[in-house]
DNA sequence: CCAAAAGTGTTTCACGTACACCCATGC
DNA sequence: GCATGGGTGTACGTGAAACACTTTTGG
């Protein structure tokens, strides 16, 4: 490492924000209003500033851009393509978000400045290769939610085990089966009963549990690991 | 995203490159002779220059300062903090890469321009943050060896189970039973037996097998996944 | 009473795990 | 002949997978 003999790439972070509605698995997009992609959809995201991380710059963008705060965020891979950009070089360190949509009924936008939700099966040409970020997203989350319990953020604090059942077979499309699911998902001792039951349902109401961030943390240091 | 109103900060790559001398687990650092942190071990890495890419800056700095070529490399994490660099603000992109160290007999040095291997648990203490990407590589290669088969990259492309098994054994720090070992990477159907077996070894004689990647990416299209 | 999801056990089979001895080679 | 690692099979137990019916509630 001598002097910097180059000229500097601008750096920016993009945020891949999934959420659950009670239908399929969404990601949360920004029109741009500005060229170049002017019109097109694209994650949210935006240059890096002076004196702040990459991940308070990935979490100043999210609020400023979609008023989302205080959600799980994690780095997820740095795209630096010489030509990702037509303008000049950029390097952009991309994020992914997970946040809990329930309650949120099938809103199709929210108001900010032109964010909406789109199903990841269903979402538009993106700016930028903001489709290739996003498909390594959904790669990541798909990997991950499997071998760690990050998939109760896509979901409230409360929530019914047909409701995490359902999360699973979303994200991975797949099938289980609800007994065996049941059976290893209560098995692990992860979950808590909070003892209270969903209300204003057409059918039978559920449990409500909760999961044991503490009890994780506990198990994982004597070599417990999750899996699915 | 709008004009670029911000400093820009410098950018970098650095490689944690990881090798298997018939010991244990090594890191490849250089020493450092400008300041900061002038003689102190270091990662290998440099500035990210006008028009390359960042695996291709990571492969030229790679090459131009320890001589290897064509190995493995996989980008591993983008470290940001604002003061990790004490003269102005630096961001790098880490890589790590695995190298087949046998036959390279217990060298402690390569010449290059003052390179040397040195054993993962008894490194010395690095300039910068390196310490902590060192650590944030080694917990990768820990979890990434169990489930993709990563490991053969630290090996000759011929190998014997037991020098394999000693990877596992020494990568993960935990024993395998020599038997079970033997019976399911067997069962996976992975490694060809080349017919040949080892020479000039003062013991019965191990055959050599080799991993075949073209299987392993027909099997992994039909669902299977590596596991150890 | 019908629709919609909740809740509940048992059997079967595959795979992981524990475990000990003889073989080939070089010195 | 001795030291060093190579090579091999079986018995047992745990955990995954398959599988169907009754219950509760609201409309």
């Amino acid at each position: 490492m001598h002097t910097y003999a180059y000229p500097r790439p601008a750096l920016t972070v993009d945020c891949v924000v999934f959420g659950l509605d009670e239908g399929d698995l969404k990601v949360l997009l920004i029109q741009r209003d500005l060229e170049p992609f002017a019109g097109r959809w694209a994650l949210p995201g935006g240059f890096v500033r002076g004196e702040e991380s990459l991940e308070e710059a990935a979490r100043r963008e999210l609020a400023e851009e979609t008023g989302l705060r205080e959600i799980f965020l994690e780095q997820l891979y740095t795209f630096g393509s010489p030509d990702r950009d037509p303008r000049e070089r950029v390097v952009s360190v991309a994020y992914y978000a997970l946040v809990a949509l329930a309650g949120h009924r099938p809103q199709a936008a929210t108001d900010a400045r032109q964010a909406a939700w789109f199903s990841v099966d269903d979402a538009p040409d993106l700016a930028f290769d903001h489709d290739h970020i996003l498909a390594t997203a959904l790669g990541r989350l798909r990997g991950k939610v499997r071998y760690e319990p990050i998939g109760f953020e896509l979901l409230p604090s409360r929530f019914t085990l047909g409701q995490l059942q359902h999360l699973y077979e979303v994200v991975l499309k797949e099938v289980f089966d609800k007994r065996n699911f049941r059976k290893k998902i209560l098995g692990m001792g992860l979950l808590v009963d909070t003892g209270e039951i969903q209300k204003d349902v057409a059918h039978r109401a559920a449990r409500l549990y909760r999961f044991d961030e503490r009890k994780y943390r506990q198990l994982r240091k004597r070599g417990f690991s999750f899996w699915l």
